[in-house]
DNA sequence: TATGAAGCTTCCGGTCGCTGGAAGGTCAAG
DNA sequence: CTTGACCTTCCAGCGACCGGAAGCTTCATA
């Protein structure tokens, strides 16, 4: 199977396959004579993993070692429960920060009138120490 | 006032300070006879307004269209409503995604035992078609 | 069989918002 | 006069890709 259509069935598209395999996520493609790539059903499968977890908001690299867990069959869950709680942890921190952020802005959105005045307390709130 | 001063002064780093004025962010500051940039309280001013809106998120664009806002005495506050407006959507959308990852996650890891038996529903998850 | 479109290849550069480091000039204290 | 803490510029890199150019291959159609 050529790179587009393993493209379209995993939902990781060409140019991010190709560059998986470029940053070693991926081990290189078997090549057809004329050079395509070429990918079968195991690969499909791999990618579709890649593209679970990193739709998860794991990165790259958490990606590499749960893909090295998935591969190994004496693996410990405990292992695997380890990184995804502490992407959790980062997650619910970003989460935390951004409704932070969320507060702060609507308090400040709440008091401007937003009309054609030029006085504005979202730029006064952003001009004195308001946050923080 | 030097740059490190200026940095420690608006809570921008000296290195930040540097390429927001590269990037025309901010205008090139006077130079001493020694071509070391110099500071002044204005200048504090801006660096802490331009802090402030980076800490709730805007991105370095939206800070030029603040800053623009900002300096004109005859703007609108209801352009500078859109754009905290828009953000804040923004910010709102991230926090549903990374609840929905949040929410997805936290379920595998329910799930998982978590010891050194290598059965494990997060992985199994990720193979599957588990989410979306 | 020619031709043209769609697919593949590599390589290079750009995105965003910085950060780190090297190589060198300047300044104030001891 | 030296030392160390500043400052300067420039170049490279992070993460996770995306866009595009130049040049193959493959396939369907005229």
């Amino acid at each position: 199977m050529n790179i587009g259509q393993a493209a379209r069935r995993s939902g990781v598209s060409a140019k991010t396959i190709r560059y998986y395999e470029e940053i070693g996520l991926i081990p290189a493609a078997v090549r057809t004579g004329a050079g395509y790539r070429d990918y079968g059903e195991a690969e499909i499968e791999t990618l579709r993993f890649i593209q679970r977890a990193r739709s998860l908001g794991f990165s790259v690299k958490d990606v590499g070692g749960l893909l090295a867990l998935w591969r190994d069959r004496s693996r410990a869950s405990a292992d695997v429960r380890r990184i995804a709680r502490d992407h959790v942890l980062a997650v619910e921190q970003k989460i935390a920060e951004l409704e932070g952020m969320r507060r702060t802005l609507v308090a400040l959105i709440d008091r401007c009138h937003g009309d054609d005045r030029p006085d504005c307390p979202i730029l006064d709130g952003l001009s004195d120490s308001c946050c923080h």
